[in-house]
DNA sequence: CGTATTGTTTTGCC
DNA sequence: GGGCAAAACAATAC
């Protein structure tokens, strides 16, 4: 489940040892990554470009090319790896590309970037600058970044009549967000996902983006949360998974309060919290299972 | 073999 | 036309 800070990882990763490479070749083994766009069409503008630089638009990953941009989203289960030919180890112990790697570029200097998904929810396209604008413009701010502002959620949050975790999964209203960070930073935050919307007080939402951006954060220093399918470029593992206070906790106890955390289904989406930590109402009750 | 897993798009309703 | 809910997609682990 690549969220912000796992692309972010993998963007900087890729930074440093790609830019500047020449994409010599293109193989794409499943054309449905497109989603309709044509190969040729992709191919012809993409080979013999040049890589100036590795961006990362929420949970998408933008490879900058001469003319236009390549934009890969991982879906659930996608993977970016990166192997020198000269380092033949590298390519046999990633075993790859195997049946999975559904896309991959050649690059000068005997580089090969390779994108795994078993899943196959993940997407690649090829933009022209002028099309990136209209591509991108139904995201919300970036929540590490400074359009992203406390009052800004507050009102985003109560005008919703959804539940608070559908709020912060909604792209539209912050990006970036996914499963596992809603949950903790509904956790770091003291409020439950359960919440209605509606119902947020401003003392709360300013503890929410505070906690949002903290969490993101920090999980970006420890490089991701490697929970299953998650490896850097380099196919190693993050570090967040072994900080996460509720996500994958059902049953164990709050790391701050003690009680046994919670498991149900919020905003059709598996969810974790501590009831007491995170209750609604003082003395009320959950209203979820 | 049924269930659970989740990010985004699509569909359909209000 | 937008907000919202639910389905669809897809493969693997258990």
């Amino acid at each position: 489940m690549p969220e912000l800070p796992e692309v972010e990882t993998i963007r900087k990763s890729l930074s440093g040892r790609i830019c500047g490479r020449k994409i010599l070749n293109l193989k794409l083994t499943k054309p449905k990554l497109l989603r309709g766009q044509k190969v040729v069409e992709v191919k012809s503008r993409v080979i013999n470009s040049k890589i100036l630089a590795v961006d990362r638009r929420a949970k998408y990953l933008i490879l900058r090319l001469n003319k236009g941009i390549l934009v890969l989203h991982l879906g659930m289960t996608g993977q970016i790896f990166v192997a020198s030919e000269k380092k033949m180890e590298n390519r046999n112990a990633f075993k790859l590309p195997d049946k999975h790697t559904h896309f991959q570029l050649e690059l000068s200097g005997g580089k090969f970037l390779y994108f795994r998904d078993t899943r196959q929810f993940g997407r690649v396209r090829f933009l022209e600058n002028h099309e990136e604008h209209d591509y991108f413009k139904k995201l919300g701010p970036e929540p590490l970044g400074k359009q992203f502002k406390s009052d800004y959620l507050y009102q985003s949050i109560k005008k919703r009549k959804t539940v608070l975790k559908a709020v912060l999964l909604n792209q539209k209203v912050v990006a970036g967000l996914g499963n596992i960070y809603v949950d903790e930073a509904c956790h770091a935050a003291k409020v439950s996902p359960c919440l209605p919307g509606k119902r947020i007080n401003l003392r709360q939402a300013r503890s929410l983006y505070r906690a949002i951006r903290n969490v993101l954060q920090t999980a970006v220093k420890y490089r991701g949360t490697s929970i299953s399918d998650y490896r850097d470029p380099d196919n190693n593992q993050g570090g967040y998974q072994h900080r996460l206070r509720v996500y994958g906790r059902a049953g164990q106890k709050c790391k701050r309060c003690g009680s046994i955390i919670k498991k149900g289904v919020v905003a059709q989406r598996g969810t974790h919290w501590c009831a007491v930590c995170q209750k609604q109402i003082i003395g009320g009750n959950d209203e979820i299972k």
